[in-house]
DNA sequence: CGCGTTTACGCCTCACGTAAACATC
DNA sequence: GATGTTTACGTGAGGCGTAAACGCG
């Protein structure tokens, strides 16, 4: 029983499947296979069912697992206790909403690189329950994510928040400075998917007014969402510094509304095990470099 | 960083030299020195410092020594957890006092060639503070020593007590059935050199009774004492089982005492941190036959 | 047939022991 | 010189990737 092996193991049961867990492990999915049949042979045990498609944990599997965690966790630590002050070095993919890209993560990638050039960060850009479930399968190793997650292997640590504004065209029924529901029930509501974070917020308002649902017009992104309000294809909600920035040029209005949006709070999301010091030197980072309310570098 | 490694350097870091835990580790003492040179790479730090004639802990080293402890033991654990009922197996040296080889020891022997035929005893004789000495610098897994061990790193296991009686030839002073002052005034007191567990007793004894040291004539064997004591050279000591045995053929007789001699206690000592099967289940072995009452096995 | 896992094979590194060298007392 | 640790070196097992085979949907 080695390290190694139990390292294998870990991600072998915990992603997707072996190819996923290879990967992480920057090793083929063959020399995975065998490190897994290895470690169960050193133990005398079968830890994966083979007979289905898929490998799956077998009961004694199951047992090791959490043995296995705590014994990298030990491991961990002790190679902090000892080599002190070391540079932090590896991959580290970290999953982020679009928000979140056109907004602090340049920063960040900036910030990483000089304070911290051994990291190399590799961000993946999708919505939030994806990232979460990529979370969940392996293929990621932190996320940034809208709210936290509910799920029992995944960490979330609040980092931030994000405000919002309703947003208009200056010519979409310029008399009108409020949003109502008249004004909802006249013009479609362009936004984000259901399963975005930015929805919560606005079914959140939507109950606080004991509105209905309006005519919803959704898009995967933010881009495409402030290009048709500006359009004055109808009326939406905006990050704050986009919407600052689109009212300075005056591409843009904002409206009151009787009842104020929440803002949104945002989470650095790992697996709950996973405590190496890639994983919390990363999230410092994020903690130093995050902030909505910048405006989007793209504009 | 490898289990392999960081066992090699919990025995070196414990033992009283390399080569000493070299041994323990089945390993030549280079294979073992390379072993610790790759972990000290490993790890970017010197654990050992080797300007001296001994390689000495670094403070490195000393911070490392009780992670690696805890690392080990949950990898035994983790074996443990997964691997039931795996047939324990291994060489197992234990140290034993004359008293408990003469006594206990051979019934040990065939209960774990029986019952647990994996497992290889070795057993040392020595006097208790030698056993002590060789259990502390890593030449012994395990021993069985008269009283508990105060010292930090080794942990002591009551196991049980031996009774001792009075003994005399039958021609040494026949008309008194008593041990009185003036009787160790007469006759020297025969009995186990100062450091054995025995002297405590005696000393206990002497103390509840008020008594000054008469003259001892003092030998590391109990097959020395119990000859001489039946040549009538002098009054001492004798476990039970032997006062018994001696008494039914004659060959001395037991002498009364207002003040009972103590019983000894008996512990199995281990060092603190080892929690191999091997040795757990050594102990269950020792404690099922331990048994100091019986008559010794060479008369 | 596609997806996921294992086997086959050639390559090379790594861990071992023997023996000699080195360092300290 | 005795004791204790490291270096040199030849050997064999073990871990790796590529590529092919297997086995379940």
């Amino acid at each position: 029983m080695t390290l190694k092996q139990l390292e294998a193991f870990y991600w072998a049961a915990t992603c997707a499947n072996f190819a996923l867990a290879a990967q992480r492990l920057h090793l083929s999915t063959s020399s995975l296979s065998k490190r897994i049949a290895e470690l169960e042979q050193s133990l005398d045990v079968l830890l994966f069912d083979r007979t289905l498609h898929k490998a799956s944990l077998t009961e004694s599997g199951y047992a090791l697992l959490p043995q296995a965690v705590q014994l990298l966790q030990v491991a961990e630590k002790t190679r902090q206790v000892v080599s002190k002050n070391q540079a932090v070095s590896g991959q580290c993919s970290l999953g982020v909403g679009e928000l979140s890209a056109l907004t602090w993560l340049p920063q960040l990638a900036t910030y990483l690189r000089s304070a911290l050039p051994h990291i190399k960060l590799e961000p993946q850009v999708d919505i939030g329950s994806a990232l979460h479930q990529q979370l969940l399968e392996g293929g990621l190793d932190c996320a940034v994510v809208a709210g936290r997650s509910s799920h029992p292997s995944i960490a979330s640590h609040t980092i931030g928040q994000a405000k919002f504004e309703w947003v208009a065209a200056p010519h979409l029924s310029p008399a009108i400075q409020e949003v109502t529901e008249a004004l909802l029930k006249e013009h479609p509501l362009v936004t984000l998917p259901r399963g975005a974070g930015t929805s919560r917020i606005l079914d959140d308002w939507l109950l606080a007014n004991d509105m209905d649902l309006a005519q919803r017009f959704t898009c995967n992104s933010w881009g495409v969402i402030a290009g048709l309000l500006i359009e004055g294809f109808g009326i939406g909600i905006l990050p704050e510094g986009w919407a600052r920035s689109f009212k300075r040029r005056k591409q843009l209005r904002v409206l009151s509304s009787a009842v104020q949006l929440n803002p949104l709070s945002y989470t650095f999301q790992h697996r709950r095990h996973d405590d190496r010091r890639l994983v919390t030197t990363t999230l410092a980072a994020v903690r130093k470099n995050v902030d909505f309310s910048v405006s989007p570098r793209l504009l």
